[in-house]
DNA sequence: CCCTAAACGAGACGGTACGTCGTGTCTTACG
DNA sequence: CGTAAGACACGACGTACCGTCTCGTTTAGGG
């Protein structure tokens, strides 16, 4: 039988690891994300197209990987030190410190690889599973504690709440554009309340 | 002045773009969308493939042109018809009626569209003006009678009543998926009624 | 049956005719003679391509007929006028007028249009009766008259002794480079000279 | 530096260029010298057409390198072995051993090369270089032994001689086209004979 | 002198090939 | 064995011309 050729983890060479992701972000940001390609990618960081190809299955999941690592701490950091008393005033936080401050500026990077999930499924998956998977729970879990302070009607389902938040945020980034300020989050949040509100 | 070489609509034979169109459509629904590529589709219109660029721009536009053109009657009919008295009935009709009647089982070009439009500005442009730009105005226009109406509150901008209605379709769509039925469609119209109703 | 279309010569536009054969010789200086095709000659002598395939059937046909016209006067008279009674300063000046003298610098057409001609049979046959052909007709009477005059040795078949002489011409020409100067067209007569004289 | 990609020979893979050879000879002869393109030779030998643009600069040099690969020891072999005390026997062997031997029934493609090296400087190069020059120098150096034994006459330049060798075989081949058979290249040696032998 | 058939400009069209790029697999040589 | 380097088969890219084919629009010549 053929060993399958697993690679050990425990092999890995962290620096190179660090060289391809740091070239991702880099052409990225620098060359605009259209030419973002494995063999861009390899020439920069000095690696042969094996040692990507060998981690990661396709470039979606390379500037994933690179984006989601210099965002994690951030991001959900942010989204769980939003427990003051006062939803509102949690929730306009939350997004605007996820949505503005966590993501900022990288927010094309974030369109972009939601972009190239709707071409491939594995990227779909593990962009669900690394980023809007956890950012889900997060702010389910605050939502739900404000159905018990009695600030959200009880017949709302916290997911349901969430595509209602983050549903205008995509929209704007993905659909149909608009300023992202805060301004707009606040307003994304206000107009959200309104409607998850007990009557 | 430079010549440009601006082709002559007039002189563009119609069956040659039919034959397009319809195959692009047929590659899309059949091969899988990740691989329409103009060169199968002149292949299989039997049609050379500068007679495609001499048209369009990019593979996304062919497949735009030829979605939108099988929709586009359809769909602004639909979202015309709905002009009884009763906002909550005729926002449910229009999402139903534009979400899964009009695009159906097409939302994954639909998808595909968008995540094309990510990477190519032009492509965008194309997607707004020709779809997502009438849609809000048709459903802006419902939004604004219902506000003379009473049934949505006065100081609602519809542009953003149509961010919180439409959002939730695309977040679903492109984001997070779920299914998109009619228990879907008419969630959507309540929640987001929740907070356009007046007070 | 079907007119067949053969056009007629009597409603040719020799205005048009001119602009094409003047289009085509200088495309062949200018840009090189390697870019010359009937597209671009079209569009510089703001003709039809119809209109050029009418009248030739390959651009070197047209090449042929552009170079051929500005040079047969020329070298069919130089031919002609080497009338002396002297063979050896008579083929001296044969070869010289006609190689240097009256095609001289349009060397690499010819050059050009003999290498195309290895690829088209059609334009070989055209070459052959409108240049090598006459030319060896009008070299082979006066070989013939040296003979009579015993210059030339009786055993010798005039179209070889061409064969030796323009052999040697086109030989540094198509194959084994070198100057073309009058030392060596000088040097062409000398050597074959000495094998067609009467021992 | 630019890094400029030069390849490296040592990872030449063997297997695949002696494919790309045999299908750029196979289709010469098969369908015809004017259907010969990169594209089909890399098609027929189940190759990528970068790896012909890697190692060959044009579809030229590919036939050349397939041609003259077979050639090669062949022709080199027939020119070196003339060497008996007799020139006119070794002239005569010479080229009808290299014309009619060696070259024989391919030399349409010999034709077709230097044809496509009128519109082609590089390959013009290469086929002086591979082919032209080294003939030149083991014929030459075969006059100049005759020159040595008083066989030619002391005032004649080798390379000029050969001019007139070779000469009336490629002018025939290219220009005034006749049969290339013994009676032929025993009269071109004769004919030229004439006119090196010391009066 | 008009009428009609052609030659003409323009350029769309189906093709073939071009030369380039990126993909994902592979082989080689090194540490 | 992980790695840098890059050759390789493949498929698509976007471009250039090919030769054929409508389109109107001149432009003659024969009725």
């Amino acid at each position: 039988m053929s060993p399958s050729h697993t690679p050990d983890p425990a092999r890995r060479n962290p620096q190179t690891t660090a060289a391809i992701l740091e070239a991702a972000l880099a052409m990225a940001s620098e060359s605009g994300l259209a030419k973002v390609s494995i063999e861009g990618i390899a020439a920069r960081a000095g690696v042969g197209k094996r040692t990507i190809y060998r981690w990661w299955p396709s470039r979606g999941a390379v500037v994933l990987d690179a984006w989601a690592q210099r965002l994690d701490d951030h991001l959900y950091k942010r989204l769980r030190s939003a427990q003051s008393d006062d939803f509102e005033a949690d929730l306009k936080q939350m997004v605007k410190g996820a949505w503005l401050g966590a993501i900022g500026d990288t927010r094309p990077v974030l369109a972009w690889l939601i972009g190239e999930a709707q071409h491939d499924p594995n990227l779909a998956a593990e962009l669900r599973e690394r980023l809007i998977g956890p950012t889900r729970e997060l702010v389910a879990e605050r939502i739900r504690r404000a159905k018990d302070d009695g600030q959200v009607a009880p017949d709302i389902d916290p997911y349901r709440a969430i595509d209602l938040i983050y549903g205008q945020l995509y929209y704007r980034l993905l659909v149909a554009p608009g300023p992202h300020d805060e301004a707009f989050t606040d307003s994304v949040a206000d107009l959200a309340l309104r409607g998850l509100r007990p009557r």
